[in-house]
DNA sequence: CAATGTGAATTTGTTCACAGCC
DNA sequence: GGCTGTGAACAAATTCACATTG
């Protein structure tokens, strides 16, 4: 959609920022905001806001600023999460368990679907007893796929076993991974790939302390 | 240490996994690296890995690449992880117990000293038996903050906890914050503030899979 | 008059390409 | 020959500033 040439990934990341505020905002009541109070909320400046926007669109009215619930479907549009994203998870461990039971994990857009793990012992285990989520094995991944039209792979396995994992959802029509391993992963171009990095955030705050003052 | 002066957030991020990709390497007993080796490894080019360490000093020989045990230490020392830094866990609910039993967690450099949670069925809980770590409660912050001489927070509480929890942290002493739950947080310049945050990371899978093709 | 949208200016970050070294 | 370190060239991202709009 759109001019989908160019488009800096950080402003992708700001958008999802944006778009949480917002649902704050609307279930705040609030009708309008500008584009200087939506950067303050998140410590970025209102031509940051506006030009993050301008990329996808006009949105807002001259001396008004954007409507609040508009915009909130804008984003939605943008990020593609006006529709449902079904989810595989990969791993039923200590990680994995947290995620499912993760107040907030079934973000709007985004629906966990089935769970797979290696280990027999937790196979048949009911994961998620919302939804009736029971664990699977690894060989009826293929199978989940198909059957609940999952395009999303989350994988929260063991770095040893993570890129066999990573090969074997590619090759099951996974077609965008969310790795938590604390591991680089070769993956097809074709396959977008993001990671969720505890060491790296960490290590960013090390970073911050040891060099200033 | 250095010119800590105008040194890309991007380049302390790609150092991380330098590092991660670097002791790997050690591990498998590999004496040295090429930039252009290292760079593969993680999809990055020659040149990238050459400037962002060029930012702190010298580390390669012409001709050779890069010793790397050497470098391990060498961007240790940059990241503030040849130190170690102690952790102060706030939210001992399922996100926070699988960051307890997360092997990888701790990683080298920092080290879990102490937990606390507002919810007072869980305080005195023994969250990590290697360690002999109990539950406390959240009045008892500001002691184990100054016991333990902690210096980073962690938090792994609800959305509608965490501004709260950050100024308690804060307050208690805390120099930097990483954030676990899916909202902007207010912190006061000084005290570093990172976040992991799963809803940007799913929602840039989905655009890209929304854009492309 | 408050606030958007946007070219232009500026700053920041990346890639190139090559001299120098092992 | 292979590879680093780096200035110079280039590209990208951010900030500025202002004409325009309701």
């Amino acid at each position: 959609m759109a001019k989908s040439d160019t488009i800096p990934n950080a402003v992708i990341g700001r958008l999802s920022l944006y778009l949480r505020q917002l649902e704050a905002l609307l279930a705040a009541s609030r009708g309008t905001v500008s584009s200087k109070e939506l950067g303050a909320m998140l410590g970025q400046s209102d031509a940051q806001v506006r030009k993050d926007l301008a990329y996808f669109g006009q949105f807002g009215q001259a001396g008004v600023g954007y409507g609040v619930e508009d915009l909130v479907q804008s984003i939605r549009r943008i990020l593609g999460t006006d529709r449902t994203w079904n989810v595989l998870l990969v791993g039923a461990g200590n990680l994995g368990r947290a995620l499912v039971s993760y107040r907030g994990f079934l973000r709007k857009g985004f629906s966990l679907n089935a769970v797979v793990d290696a280990d027999p012992n937790k196979v048949g285990e009911l994961i998620d007893s919302a939804r009736g989520i029971r664990v699977q094995a690894m060989e009826e991944m293929g199978a989940a796929v198909r059957e609940h039209h999952i395009t999303l792979a989350i994988l929260a396995v063991p770095v040893s076993a993570t890129q066999e994992v990573a090969d074997q959802v590619v090759a099951a029509g996974i077609k965008g991974v969310l790795n938590f391993a604390p591991t680089a992963l070769q993956l097809p171009d074709s396959v977008p790939l993001t990671a969720v990095d505890l060491s790296v955030s960490l290590e960013q705050l090390s970073f911050q302390l040891s060099s200033d003052a």
